[in-house]
DNA sequence: TACGGCGGGTATATCGATATACTGCCGTAG
DNA sequence: CTACGGCAGTATATCGATATACCCGCCGTA
């Protein structure tokens, strides 16, 4: 491997002049030709400079570590885009860090943030948020969190949920629907509640009844939601919602899975809106209608701000600006007539 | 943050005694005691080495990186969850470094690969390998390629693609289908050439007729599989394949679409198989019959190579053991009869 | 008494890049 | 003639962990 000395050696100048020259040290004063030909050398060496190296004495390493729940969910690809376009233009590496579970495997997981090879953590997983700050109170990681947002970091972007649940809301109540229910998530993360609380929020601003057995507490995971839709639709006809909202996308397929079982049609029977939308719903039994989110942007967004904390400057939080969309697929389908 | 210095302070050793206590250097005599303050103190301290230190005295950094072609494509999860498993096993960290495109652009994968922050390199990405070989080559950076084979590089884990591809075929002719069209992939990857193969060999075997219009040239991405897809169905009918073999997930959604552009029913009109499963294919728009290859077999298989590789043991070709399997789901049907 | 061997460690160079302080030389102002 | 400032760089400590060579005291033995 060509080294910073060898460059210099072969330059004819001090180590110190090479970098200088090659990292653009505005203080350095070096004549033109001794420059042009420490760069001419770099590049004819083909020399790349060490970052571990460089990581030691700069104290940055060029990494930054996003946490997510579950590899499995499609459903992140766009913000781990939006989030690797960011770190890109700053030059930065991102590492992801799947927890593959309800919780992290501390083991695994303090070898990436405890050991000084991250500048700083993205963490898209609200209900390990606290355990992460706690063992890296102290070590000056900047963290920023997304989609979701605690009292305990000082960083995050999240996005407009509420509207969202409200715009699911809003069409299927143009539709006609009165008896819409929702498949929720947990009560325990703020994603959960505030999407939970747009869903509230827009059924009692169309007058509609919001019957609690209609609102089901799920856990995001397609298991629960089915189980759940199963519940839901073995109530008599006369009690049964006419569509329902499903918080995120594994919830919307095993709703549509409980439904098939069930004998029902979507949306025939029972229509279907669900927050998250991705490419492959336009490929599902039926078309799933859905809640478009700003996944990318939020990525962007914590990821520029993250670098930004690691450059020492603060970090806030903020809602992403573009609003949610509703992608009308054929899921949903103006409410039967039943008195 | 807290450094061996520290620990060793506290303990009252030396930085070096330190070190190769927790290092468990076998060559090091210490009366346990010593020992065993030593270990007190870290843990109280809250010690974590450094990696980027250690990283640039070893010439190790415990990080691989694996190449993608594009982070979409949801039938690489479990490739992924393998190589993870791998790692951590070896607690090594891995970073994914997506294209997003056809090539890989020079800027970004540099700075993943030529700066000395990654042991190895795990490439799933047939069509860049050469030139990747070519920037690495004499950095002594070790390189492992999964799912292709190529002779520039000494080390690979394929899948026995042709079975998979022969099981599609012989699934299909079970069920009575005479014309089977393949949408393939692309000719300059031996991937695609031993889909290819399989599906030629065993349409032979069951001595069907391979008519090269049957054959459509695709490059695994969803859109060209909907064009070729609309041409194949444009056929007259007596000419008209009645089920088709797609090269993978991608190909096969865009088969689907063009089928339902065309008014054909999947499987009524024409049966589907695929390269390559996913959980998701439970939902689609026939639920579709798929061939299961050993992803993540194939991922773990890989990483695990690699780092031996990493420790200067020889790397191979290997071809994993696990054979692929038919999942038979709702996209394939008896042929028509029709003379 | 000398010597060797072993238990129980220590001292230090090193990895490669970088930040800071410093030096030698030249021209010019006083 | 000297002092001073600017130009064009240089020397070196440093980041933290690790590998290698080494050291000192003590015991047993010849």
């Amino acid at each position: 491997m060509t080294t910073l000395k060898d460059v210099a050696a072969h330059a004819g100048v001090s180590v110190a002049t090479a970098a200088r020259v090659l990292n653009e040290d505005p203080t350095l004063s070096v004549r033109p030709v001794t420059r042009e030909r420490v760069r001419a050398v770099a590049q004819d060496l083909g020399y790349r400079p060490n970052r571990v190296a460089s990581g030691l004495r700069t104290r940055r390493t060029g990494t930054i570590a996003v946490v997510l729940p579950d590899p499995q969910n499609i459903a992140w690809s766009d913000t781990l885009r939006g989030i690797e376009r960011a770190a890109a233009e700053h030059e930065y590496v991102v590492v992801v860090a799947d927890a593959h579970g309800p919780t992290l495997d501390p083991q695994q997981w303090s070898r990436f943030v405890l050991e000084g090879r991250m500048d700083g953590l993205l963490v898209a997983f609200a209900t390990v948020v606290d355990e992460l700050v706690a063992q890296i109170a102290g070590r000056g990681l900047p963290l920023v969190t997304i989609n979701s947002r605690s009292d305990n970091v000082d960083g995050s972007v999240t996005m407009d949920d509420a509207t969202g649940s409200r715009l699911a809301v809003d069409h299927l109540a143009g539709l006609g629907h009165r008896r819409i229910a929702f498949i929720a998530g947990r009560g325990d993360t703020d994603v959960g509640r505030r999407r939970h609380a747009g869903y509230r929020d827009a059924m009692s601003d169309h007058d509609l009844p919001v019957d609690s057995a209609w609102i089901l507490p799920g856990d995001y995971t397609e298991r629960t939601a089915r189980a759940l839709g199963r519940a839901l639709l073995d109530m008599p006809d006369i009690g049964r919602p006419t569509a329902v909202y499903t918080v995120n996308l594994p919830s919307a397929l095993g709703f549509r899975a409980a439904a098939a079982e069930a004998g029902l049609r979507i949306p025939g029977d029972v229509s279907l809106v669900t927050m998250d939308d991705h490419p492959i719903l336009a490929h599902t039994d039926p078309p799933l209608t859905a809640i478009q989110l700003p996944m990318a942007e939020m990525g962007e967004l914590g990821a520029r701000m993250l670098i930004e904390g690691v450059d020492g400057r603060p970090v806030r939080h903020v809602v992403t600006a573009t609003p949610p969309r509703l992608i009308e697929r054929r899921s949903t389908a103006p409410a039967p007539m039943l008195a």
